[in-house]
DNA sequence: ATTAAAATTGCAAAGGTTTGCGGAACTGTT
DNA sequence: AACAGTTCCGCAAACCTTTGCAATTTTAAT
């Protein structure tokens, strides 16, 4: 089956390239009746425009990068499913890339991102990476950046967020108001944004409390936090409520717990920052704060957009973290 | 910033479009020292080539596409995870698409992989697509199609599917070797083929023993697997075993044991086929089949391979399914 | 019937890359 | 000094589309 070209069309039709071009782009300049012809022909050949073509002509393309660590998990898949409907409905196409966490394959995947000449690029950065001279090169060449979930420090940079800190506040609040007077905290690897984020905003808060035993700890796996958690119940004076700062960490915690038959909420409380999905499979089901990664792909396609339309001055912006009841508490 | 194209290089250079072009290419034709040259100016200048160009030129893209309800799930994710980093190492872009198991956004999903002039297509048909005509069109035009986990009937196209049969058998096997008399199987919806598949072989070793009791249901979510179990752990007589044949199912099941307080597997035992992830969040943990969509996405891509280098036949592929133990049987 | 204006259509170049073929420069042989 | 054989490089076309401008035809007005 040969493939079907402007070209093609126009020797059917016995007319110039540029006519038909014209004619299917329902150019005012083509009369209506050349129209027609055209746009029937066309049909009936099934043409399709080579997007090659025209973006090489247009030097422009409709094709936006993503880069995560993987895309499997209980965020960064919702996140891709945000904005891949957002680029549907919007006529972009979407390259994802995932970098492993590895900065070595995160620079080659900016590489392919290039010679895709991306016109946009979401970024989640890979958790080692230390050196943004690669990331700035694309700003350089005005194609926007949106980090979102890790990402960079500094005000330099369009950055889409979890509202961490006021997520973090409100689930310390929720404690101190149920009076929890033995809170372990259970946190993420240290060197991430977002854990000194929730980190700093929950201790604010707790530690205005004088009458509350208060440990934390950083743990940078589901194991770690099933290890830590299954030390602090095994001592005396247990907890009397869990702060889990995400889904990776409250499965550990919920793990222990289980294994150690301790109930809830009779035992001790559970509370976490989560994406939603995980605490409805526990019984009962773990009160958190929502950290949806579809809301937030939502907004990052929105701020792409916007810096696609010549608004770069970089932000930094927040989804809402609602409270949802389980029965943990 | 210019953008550099190998034009700019020669110019810099002196030389030619089509020598810079070999030199890059490290054609023999090109001297050492030429070569050299060009090589270290189009690194300094971070020259990327323009995949637009080599397309148009070559009439063929190295982009595959890639249609599934959605990204989200224990399933897909890691379907697509594998797929990506293949494509990654193969030097394939990867197009991936949501259908929302809606017939018509799959038909407009197709009309975008003939846009984007894919040289292949991997696809998770919408729950409940009828007609194939339109991926027909596909194989006419000689781009192959690879099918996963939902698939079309018959023998007319490439399939990389999960050992669904000897799954089913296999957990039938475990739970008539642990004398297990009292069975409720879950299954999911009953129109797909997987369904289908695990539910006839299972159903064929149950049927066999004479003195086992055996209730089979279809659900067709999760929710509806949990009120089920429920109705069944609720009468006299409740089964000693349960069988999930998803995750999705499983989830629903385990909800309902352990908010009516079943010991597992004191009371009853659970097994399931499910992707590996579910089963370790739980206390005991579920022992199950593994039905990896990693696995699936490697088998899916190797079978895509093949097929662009002309093995175009169709065949129907198996992945294993290997048993692994938890503490739930 | 002549001319101006309007309505249609075509020409040609550009965008970046690859590649067959021909041309130039150089090597070594007689 | 004449020749063939290498080695190295450039010309030009093709892939398909868009678009400014020129060319052609049609229509309207005198």
């Amino acid at each position: 089956m040969e493939n079907v070209t402007l070209k093609r069309i126009a020797e059917v039709l016995g007319l110039s390239i540029s006519t038909v071009s014209r004619a299917i782009k329902n150019h005012p300049d083509i009369s209506v009746n050349t129209k027609k012809r055209v746009n029937e022909l066309a049909k009936f050949l099934d043409y399709e425009p080579n997007i090659n073509a025209i973006n090489l002509r247009a030097k422009k393309n409709r094709v936006l990068g993503l880069i995560v660590p993987t895309i499997s998990g209980f965020f960064y898949d919702f996140f891709i499913s945000a904005v891949e409907e957002e680029c549907r409905a919007n006529e972009y196409t979407l390259i994802i890339l995932q970098s492993g966490d590895d900065p070595l394959i995160e620079t080659n995947n900016l590489s392919i991102c290039r010679q895709n000449r991306i016109s946009g690029l979401f970024v989640c950065l890979a958790a080692n990476t230390t050196s943004m001279a690669a990331f700035d090169k694309f700003s350089e060449a005005d194609i926007p950046l949106v980090f979102f979930d890790k990402v960079p420090v500094g005000d330099d940079y369009n950055k889409v967020c979890i509202a961490d800190e006021s997520a973090a506040t409100l689930a310390a609040d929720l404690l101190i108001k149920k009076n929890k007077k033995n809170i372990l905290a259970l946190f993420g690897n240290k060197s991430l944004s977002i854990t000194r984020n929730r980190f700093e905003a929950f201790n604010k808060r707790i530690a205005k409390q004088k009458k509350v035993v208060y440990h934390f700890e950083h743990c940078s796996s589901s194991l770690e936090a099933k290890n830590i958690t299954q030390q602090y119940f095994s001592k005396k004076d247990t907890p009397d409520a869990v702060f889990c700062m995400s889904d990776e960490i409250l499965i550990g915690a919920m793990k222990s717990l289980n294994e150690l038959n301790i109930e809830i909420p009779a035992k001790t409380s559970v509370i976490a920052l989560s994406d939603g999905f995980l605490p409805k499979l526990y019984t009962p089901e773990i009160t958190y704060i929502e950290t949806s990664g579809y809301k937030l792909g939502k907004l990052a396609f929105t701020r792409m957009m916007n810096c696609l339309s010549g608004k770069i001055e970089p932000v930094t912006l927040y989804t809402k973290t609602p409270f949802i009841e389980g029965g943990s508490l």
